[in-house]
RNA sequence: GCCGCUGUAGCUCAGUGGUAGAGCACACCCUUGGUAAGGGUGAGGUCGUGGGUUCAAGUCCCACUAGCGGCUCCA
């Protein structure tokens, strides 16, 4: 005789065991078959689950009752949906073998391992999509069954599929006693899966789907390991959702950095100079030179030293720093001296050979900079310090060359020469927590300045079971503790990730989504003891005897490349005044007004603003809509009226709407204040309180 | 690096074995205009590269190269 207790507080007593469909229909028909699934004791349960117990039970329907999506929903109507889409590629194909189908953000995949002889295509989506539909219509309902762990092993050996199997072991070996299977209809006559469930009652509840793409995988996400076929899908209760949720993507493509990038002509990779190596065109160097010199500043406000070290050095440097040979796998390939390397080849040394020498040291020769500490550890060591002289900042926007895999190149966020906005502090072991704290207060003084407040801040930890990191334990309590507290400084949530940090110590990360829900780490604050030891770095001590000092790396915006990428789609390209390339366009209504146009341009250019003039030969309708797809700030539309007064008719990005006319010597100084202050006044806001 | 998809004019794309196409951008002409595309004419292509099949290849096959979506990786 179960009692039950509803999410008001109420409680339902029951005579017999009963669904939790059941509960619905006693509570209201209409919830009954709004309902997808439930929660039985906060575990997300079928709703045909039968309960015999004492429990809470929490009803899950379509849509919330503020009719949004109810994330719970989706989750069961997307795995059910990825049971329907197996079933179907099992129709069209029938030796694809199932592996593991979940539901994901945004919709569900399965991974399958198709015959070598009959791999599925894009082109098989319409076939697939219409024997989906066909077991959509037959509104089939989902039914559980549970075999005892031995009893389901046996049904799932003679299906025959080793990766069925591996899940049933997984399965097993996570404790659970018994398989439950889910028939789409009935058991032993329709079609089934080993699945842990839960699903939505029946295939009708899938208003709408959609094939999305394929993929590859790997099984157990190892590279060794089989090759599997990843088939992305989505579903949605309804057709309306699920258009708003295609529209959503396509909204999303436009405000992609690489699309953008070529609209707005910000950057260029081309072929010829090289993958994953960004070309800046003079559009997108504004920018970078904008936020450059932004960051500049401010870390003179914070005692940094600003130096420049060339992009090259010894390979024995990187041999002290470990960074070579371990990490030769991320590096281009070492350049070695001309008389070397004429030796070598006539002594006929292979490609192994030569590796070999290089990393015993017979070998010199000189290495892209994969980074830029071991430049600056030698720049801090050229001369002796004193406690009194620390901590030393030393900062430079230093390219960096690393040989990232080809599949991971990825526009201008992952790129294979990059500029970091980098510095290396070092300090005494006393002042960590303090220069931690200043580095992450710059960090958040330009994500505020730049309104990008999605980002999540990372505290990467020691992973306490493995013993690959370097260094004094005790070092290390001490500098995660203050990460920790300089995190918890800041006032934004972070978590604490255990394995996170680098071999040499503990790390902060900044990490931001982009369009397409793709995290990017973005700045970066890592405590280091082991370079100064590797380096026998010192600095003489109030007791005047020598003592190791200890290194922060830090980099706020992480790389300019990548950081830039971010930015154009956090602002969807529709950059602030400060960092716009083009400023301000003036648009001559006919050649009678271009004299008054040039006359404007000349004084935004007497103030410094990036301003130019659009005299062609078309009407002001077509100027309009140019200057709105390069999203232009301002435009002023100049005509005799405005040239009459002195004044300028003002469009500004974003107001469909022109804004009228303003005195001319008003809008000069309110864009020059607007780009001054980078946008904490604007022509906006002046616009309210003067216009002609 | 691996799997899949894609590569045609500056850009976005159509063209599936038989003379290379459209829109936008560009040039010239007409138009001199008041808030998201005025009209006309023209120029622009070794169809990513290299091989192959075929009487004939942008189209089919192979290799390479680059981009995209994932996987793996990211000091």
């Amino acid at each position: 005789m179960p009692s039950i207790t509803l999410p008001d507080g109420s409680v339902r007593s029951y005579d017999a065991p009963v669904s939790a469909f059941d509960v619905a229909m006693s509570i209201g028909e209409r919830l009954a078959r709004a309902c997808v699934g439930c929660f039985i004791n906060d575990e997300l349960s079928d709703l045909s689950t039968v309960i015999d117990a004492d429990c809470e039970l929490k009803l899950v329907t379509e849509k919330t009752r503020e009719k949004k999506d109810d994330p719970d929903a989706l989750q069961l109507l997307r795995h059910s949906t990825a049971h329907v889409m197996a079933e179907a590629i099992q129709r069209v194909i029938p030796e694809a073998m199932l592996v593991y189908g979940p539901p994901v953000d945004n919709g569900f995949y399965y991974d399958i391992a198709f015959p070598e002889d009959r791999p599925l295509k894009d082109g098989d989506f319409e076939a697939i999509e219409t024997e989906m539909a066909s077991i959509v219509k037959e509104d089939r309902k989902f039914t559980r069954y549970d075999l005892e762990y031995s009893e389901g092993l046996e049904k799932v050996k003679s299906e025959g599929s080793k990766y069925k199997l591996d899940n049933a072991h997984a399965a097993h070996r996570a404790g659970s006693m018994t398989l439950s299977f889910y028939a789409t209809g009935e058991p032993g006559k329709d079609w089934e899966d080993l699945c842990r469930g839960p699903h939505v009652p029946s295939t009708g509840r899938i208003g709408a789907f959609k094939i999305m793409s394929l993929a590859s995988s790997y099984w157990h996400g190892d590279e060794n390991s089989d090759r599997l076929t990843r088939v992305y899908g989505t579903a949605f209760f309804n057709k309306k959702d699920l258009n708003a949720h295609l529209e959503r993507l396509e909204e999303a493509k436009k405000r992609d950095h690489r699309v953008l990038g070529k609209k707005l002509k910000l950057f260029h990779i081309d072929e010829a100079v090289g993958q994953g190596l960004i070309l800046w065109t003079p559009n997108g160097s504004v920018l970078r030179k904008e936020l450059q010199q932004f960051i500049a500043a401010e870390l003179e406000k914070q005692g940094y030293h600003e130096v420049f070290t060339p992009h090259i050095g010894k390979l024995d440097l990187y041999r002290t720093s470990g960074h070579f040979p371990y990490y030769a796998e991320s590096q281009f390939p070492p350049l070695i001296e001309r008389d070397h390397m004429v030796q070598l080849s006539d002594e006929g040394c292979s490609c192994a050979q030569l590796s070999n020498h290089m990393k015993t040291g017979e070998i010199e020769g000189f290495m892209l900079k994969p980074m830029n500490c071991p430049h600056h550890i030698k720049i801090y060591d050229s001369q002796p310090h004193s406690y009194k002289d620390l901590p030393v900042r030393l900062a430079e926007f230093g390219t960096v060359y690393r040989w990232e895999q080809s599949g991971e190149l990825n526009g201008m966020t992952r790129v294979r020469g990059f500029t970091q906005d980098d510095a290396h502090l070092f300090c005494t072991p006393e002042q960590v927590g303090h220069e931690v704290q200043g580095c992450l207060s710059l960090v958040k003084t330009i994500f505020n300045i730049l309104g990008m407040d999605d980002y999540r801040v990372r505290v990467g930890l020691r992973d306490p079971d493995s013993g690959k990191y370097t260094g004094d334990p005790s070092n290390w309590d001490k500098a995660e503790k203050a990460c920790l507290e300089a995190a918890e400084s800041l006032g934004v949530p972070f978590t604490q990730e255990p394995g996170e940090a680098a071999f040499y110590g503990p790390k902060i990360d900044f990490v931001v989504k982009d369009v397409i829900g793709r995290e990017w780490q973005l700045g970066t604050v890592q405590v280091d003891y082991n370079l100064p030891e590797r380096f026998d770095l010192s600095y003489i001590g109030a007791d005047n005897e020598k003592h190791r000092p200890v290194m922060i790396h830090r980099a706020p915006f992480g790389s300019m490349e990548r950081f830039i990428g971010v930015l154009i789609e956090h602002f969807a390209g529709a950059f602030p005044v400060w960092l716009a390339p083009e400023q301000v366009r003036v648009l001559p209504i006919s050649e009678k007004s271009n004299e008054y146009a040039g006359e404007v341009l000349s004084a935004l250019h007497a103030v410094g603003i990036r301003a130019t003039l659009d005299d062609a030969d078309t009407r002001v309708q077509a100027k309009i809509k140019q200057g709105a797809e390069m999203k232009l700030p301002y435009m002023l539309i100049v005509g005799p009226r405005d040239a009459e007064n002195r004044a300028v008719s003002v469009r500004a990005h974003g107001i469909q709407k022109d804004l009228g006319a303003m005195p001319l010597d008003n809008f000069v100084s309110a864009i020059a204040e607007e780009y001054r202050t980078k946008g904490r006044s604007s022509v906006k806001d002046r616009f309210q309180l003067v216009s002609v």
